[in-house]
DNA sequence: TCGCTCGATGATCAAATGATCGAACAAAAA
DNA sequence: TTTTTGTTCGATCATTTGATCATCGAGCGA
């Protein structure tokens, strides 16, 4: 595929004279050598494989106001709000993935080793993606849920693969179903050599990227299969309002005990105390699940957008 | 100008829409309440006000190749080589306004107190208006050359008050010509008090971001009128290519001894010992010059563009 | 060698964008 | 109150961009 890097390599060209210099796709084409088509399929190219990062630089004053307010109240460290997107569906993770994946890159910026911790979701993932590739090969990376489903199938929201693929770094799966069956199980899975040795490193991890779930009917924990109907109406009548890592929590932010909770196999969240927790989560609906954890004080940084952010301060606001 | 903020912020949240969310402008217009032409000159406004920063995220394997030679062969650093623009015209600093830019907030985004001095030049001017706004009130940074031509007008090309502007931080000019009209003025400029806290200052710095001047008709030198055209030939006559803070240099890099290098005012070369000395220039004709910098052995960095590094590759080989 | 398939290329057109210009509006002065 | 001046706004048009489609040529099997 040495063909296709000397492709990638024009179409950087190309979108440097056309982003960074302003230059029209006519100029381009004759700068290149190729007809106009061509270059239009360059910096398509390159916007595809994501060679082309903008950032807005200027902080809006509604979501400042709002970051403030959500960082003075629950005690975190920061809190990015990004601007919300009124025709873009609640599920449009892109601005978060974009603003996390900034927050992502000042951790994987630095040269000494570094592990990282993540769980999974389309916003863990839509980060990663939107990620820069970037040489680090001295960082690790892993997993904090399970990644195969009860059907064996492996979980495609997960980040770790294409971060490390990314990067060149090492990577660490949890070998495991995020919801055991039973709780002989969760302690067989638990008891294995390798879930060991993988929990261990994610102990090890300095910071931890995770998303946030709703617990309802559009939840992904039941979407996805990892709960059945009859434990997600289990959890519903417990009151359960979002979810970390599989675990479920009240509107305290409270882990909730019950016959689910005994059989989930990610690592406590007791276990991360000393990590930097990063969440990543957006759109209104996620609202009340944002606040539980912010609630029961896990989180030391939080992506939101505007929805979701004004959501959490109303709420507080009673 | 209450007004204004709020327009850049509206401007600011547009550019999102636009850049990160990728919609038309019938959609923002739609979405913001303003009319298509209004989208448009927001657009127009964040651009121009620097709110947008595009990034491309791909080496390019010719500069990687010229950038690796040139590390090697001089012992830099770093060396970043940007894609030349044919069409532009050789005095365009803007792709490398964008890559010294990149470098510089590298060191503006330490939290610690950071001491950096600046040459001037309008590529070091480009760099600091390229720059992300930054609040960054513990940081100080010192200009290295005088800022003042000889009939008392300030230099346009100084970067520090943009640089102390945008990160509200302190500023320290040396009130002084670049080439004093006499050794005797120059000792009593050297003698004020004022200049030598500055000077002081600038000897504490880390790094320092300065450009490379020609020698000939067309350097800055001459046509801003820091030296008159007899001292020119005089120059010339010494067989001078170059220059860094003023002080003219020959092929080997050596600074030259003449009636003019009495008269400098700013900086020895040799106080900065230390420093990571980061040099920005780029274009054909500057090629020698940069070249005798590099042999010199007065650079930690550098960033130029690949038609200047083909010059220097190209005269190393020989 | 011929014919077939697949991928790349360039012509063409619709959509989106940028720029100009006149109208409307507001503020200030007569 | 009227006029003038300056500014903002939106209609319109030229330019640029994105997408489709037909064509061409290289590679591959018969």
């Amino acid at each position: 595929m040495d063909k296709y890097e000397l492709k990638l390599d024009q179409a950087a060209r190309a979108a440097w004279l056309s982003y960074v210099g302003g230059r029209t796709q006519d100029e381009i084409a004759s700068q290149l050598g190729v007809s106009r088509p061509g270059v239009q399929r360059l910096l398509a190219l390159a916007r595809q494989e994501g060679l082309v990062k903008v950032h807005i630089d200027h902080p809006l004053a509604s979501c400042m106001v709002m970051s403030d307010a959500i960082v003075q109240r629950f005690g975190l460290d920061f809190c990015d709000v990004v601007p919300a997107d009124p025709d873009a569906s609640d599920s449009d993770v892109h601005y978060l993935a974009v603003a996390g994946a900034e927050r992502l890159a000042r951790y994987l910026d630095r040269s000494e080793p570094l592990t990282l911790s993540l769980g999974t979701g389309r916003a863990i993932r839509a980060m990663v993606e939107a990620l820069s590739r970037l040489d680090r090969p001295q960082h690790r990376f892993v997993s904090l849920v399970g990644n195969v489903a009860r059907d064996g199938s492996s979980n495609r929201y997960d980040g770790v693969m294409v971060l490390a693929d990314k990067t060149g770094a090492e990577r660490f799966l949890l070998p495991a179903p995020v919801v055991a069956g039973s709780v002989e199980e969760k302690q067989a899975l638990q008891g294995q050599r390798l879930f060991q040795a993988v929990a261990e490193v994610a102990r090890q991890a300095e910071a931890a990227f995770i998303g946030i779930g709703r617990i309802d009917r559009r939840a992904t924990l039941f979407q996805d299969h990892f709960i059945s109907e009859t434990e997600l109406e289990e959890l519903l009548a417990l009151e359960a309002v979002g979810e970390l890592l599989g675990w479920p929590m009240n509107q305290a932010g409270e882990v909730i005990d019950c016959s689910i909770t005994r059989r989930v196999t990610s690592l406590p969240l007791e276990a991360l105390g000393d990590q930097s927790l990063v969440a990543l989560a957006g759109g209104h609906d996620k609202g009340p699940a944002i606040l539980s954890s912010l609630q029961g004080g896990w989180l030391k940084g939080l992506v939101t957008d505007e929805r979701a952010a004004r959501h959490i301060i109303e709420s507080c606001r009673l």
